[in-house]
DNA sequence: TTATTATTTGAACGATTGTGCAAATGTAAT
DNA sequence: ATTACATTTGCACAATCGTTCAAATAATAA
């Protein structure tokens, strides 16, 4: 017989492992935080956008055109990334720019990218 | 008037922006990678299960028990996320151990996972 | 063999997501 | 004022996602 037990329902075969890791990880908050973040760069639409805004500051309309979608979904996309944090904007006259928000997420998208390469 | 021109039904306001952006975006197969890459880590369960696999090698039905979802549920984003090559099984009997495939997937989340702290 | 346990698989379900359309908003030009 | 244009917003809809349940595999124990 192995070192199995019963917690909540679900059989715990290895319990030192399970409380090992559970008090090791993350609190849940900031693990949601941590996903929603990846999330924010899952899309491949999304992605274009975070990607073409690191090479230039651009207009929602040229966007749309790189993006090889409707000005409407770009908006929705870019207020996506406003709130979390991603881009922000710049308002002149009719014309709203967008960069990204900071140097943090530049050197997080290189990073990534760079492994991605190589894997 | 601006430099403007008609391009596919979208006014694209600033042709020469867009044209670099163009030619220096990553190709559409490689974004889409990325993004898949992303996505693998955008769903709390999920990276919940990631970040547990970094600490322990475990059993699924540990994992089920950490993630406190269904064995069921995490065996299908176990098989999510060896189909991404995230992680990797080794089988022992009736059991299967899951770890991380690779050092490479590592240091990408403790990279992310910094610049979250301090974002 | 039969029973038990760990995992996988497929189907079904509600929830979320990404999109385009159409209308609304904001801003500048005529 | 009216027109023109960039952007945003709300709605609807199809597609995808994450989950559980139940059945199927796989492997050990009795």
């Amino acid at each position: 017989m192995m070192e199995t037990d019963e917690v909540c329902g679900i059989t715990a075969i290895d319990r030192k492992k399970v409380e090992h890791v559970e008090q090791n990880l993350p609190e849940s908050n900031r693990i949601e935080k941590m996903a929603g973040f990846f999330q924010a760069f899952s899309d491949p639409t999304r992605l274009r956008i975070v990607l073409s805004l690191e090479l230039e500051e651009l207009c929602v309309c040229d966007i749309a055109t790189i993006a090889g979608v409707s000005v409407s979904a770009v908006s929705h996309q870019l207020r996506y990334l406003r709130n979390m944090n991603v881009v922000k904007k710049r308002k002149q006259g009719k014309m709203v720019y967008y960069t990204l928000k900071d140097e943090h997420i530049r050197e997080v998208i290189r990073t990534v990218f760079e492994h991605i390469r190589e894997g």
